[in-house]
DNA sequence: TCAACATAGTTGTAGCAACAACTATTCCCG
DNA sequence: CGGGAATAGTTGTTGCTACAACTATGTTGA
C-alpha cells in the first residue's frame, strides 16, 4: 500500500479537528479548577488516586506511573500539594529509599468539594453533547489510541480498572 | 432527568481513556518533532499555517486566532522562530499598529522537511489504528467537541477550509 | 478636534514541566 | 559478603505558557 507523504484529504479532516481537542480541552479542564478550586487538572487527579487508593496512602513510584508523570514531576508537585496541607509524606516502612503518600483529611475534603464542579464540567463539554453511540464510539476509538501510546497500559490498565471519581 | 454529583460506570469508561490520550498524545507530538526537527508541535503548526497563507504572510493577531494562542504566547514563539532564520516580522502597511509576520526561505524548507515524519508519527499513533469507519466517527465527535469548546469556530472554521499539511 | 476608549503588539514576571545531576538505599551475584 | 548495578526520590536548571503591565496607534462621538 502506497502511503503518501502527506495527509489526504480524509486523514486532514480527522486530523485537524482532533488537534484542535487536544489543544483546547485540556485548557477548559485547567481553567475550570484552577478558577473554582486552585487546582490543576493534574493536581485534581493525582488527589483523586490517593481517595481512592488503600489507606489514602500511595508510593510514589506507583503513583507517578499511575497518573503517568515523571518522579521529578511528582515530586514537585507533591511538594506543592503538601504546603498546602492536603497531602502527607511518610517514610516506608518497607523500604527505606521509598517514601510514601497519604491524603490527609483536608485533602479528602478539598477532592470532595471539587469533584461535582469537575464533573459538571467534562459534561458540559465532552459527554452531554455525544449521543450514548457516539459515547460508546469514543471510548473504543481513545481505548485503541490509548494501546498504541501506552502499550504497557500501565496507565490504561489502571483507568479501566478504578474510577475516577474518589466519592464513589 | 437527574444528575449524579460524580460519573456514571459508563461516563468514567469514555473519559478516563479520553483523560490519558490528552495527556500522552500531545507529548507524543512535542516528543517526535523535537528529536527530528528541534520544533514543537506549535511551532510546526504555525509554521504550517504561515506555509499556506497567501505570500506566506500573515498578520500576528490572524494567526493568533488560527492557531488559538494569545498574542503574548505568540509574540514569544515568532521571536524564537525568528531567531532560527525561519520566519522575519514586516511592519503592516495598512496599519501602523499591526506586524505581519512571512515566512522565510529558510522557514519554507524547514516545514516541508518536517512534514513527512509528522505525518508517518500520527499515522503510526492514531490513523493506522483506526479503521475507516472509525476515522469518520472521530472526525464526527471531535467536531461536536470542538463545537463546544470553541463556539465562535475561529480554529474550528479554519480546520475545516484549510488542509495543515504545508506541502500540498 | 480632541478626549476617551479600543486595538495591536511587546516585554517582564511567575508558575509549571522536562531533563540532568545527585544522594541514599537495595539487589544481585561472583 | 563485598562491590557494581539498579532503584527511589529530591533538587537545580532551562524552556515555555499565562497573566499583567505597558507603548503605540487607531476609532468615535460630544
Amino acid at each position: 500500500m502506497h502511503r503518501t507523504r502527506s495527509f489526504t484529504a480524509e486523514e486532514r479532516a480527522t486530523w485537524v479537528p482532533l488537534v484542535a481537542v487536544l489543544e483546547l480541552l485540556p485548557k477548559q479542564l485547567d481553567t475550570q479548577l484552577k478558577r473554582d478550586e486552585q487546582l490543576s487538572h493534574f493536581d485534581y487527579f493525582v488527589l483523586s488516586l490517593l481517595a481512592l487508593s488503600d489507606g489514602r496512602t500511595l508510593r510514589m513510584s506507583t503513583l507517578a506511573i499511575e497518573s503517568n508523570a515523571t518522579l521529578p514531576r511528582l515530586s514537585h508537585v507533591i511538594s506543592r500539594l503538601e504546603e498546602r496541607g492536603f497531602v502527607r509524606r511518610l517514610p516506608a516502612r518497607d523500604d527505606a529509599r521509598a517514601t510514601d503518600v497519604e491524603l490527609t483529611s483536608a485533602g479528602r475534603r478539598k477532592v470532595i468539594a471539587a469533584t461535582p464542579g469537575h464533573v459538571a464540567n467534562v459534561r458540559s463539554f465532552v459527554l452531554d453533547a455525544l449521543s450514548p453511540t457516539q459515547q460508546a464510539q469514543l471510548r473504543e476509538i481513545a481505548g485503541i489510541i490509548l494501546d498504541r501510546l501506552d502499550p504497557t497500559q500501565s496507565l490504561a490498565a489502571h483507568a479501566r480498572a478504578v474510577p475516577i471519581d474518589p466519592s464513589v
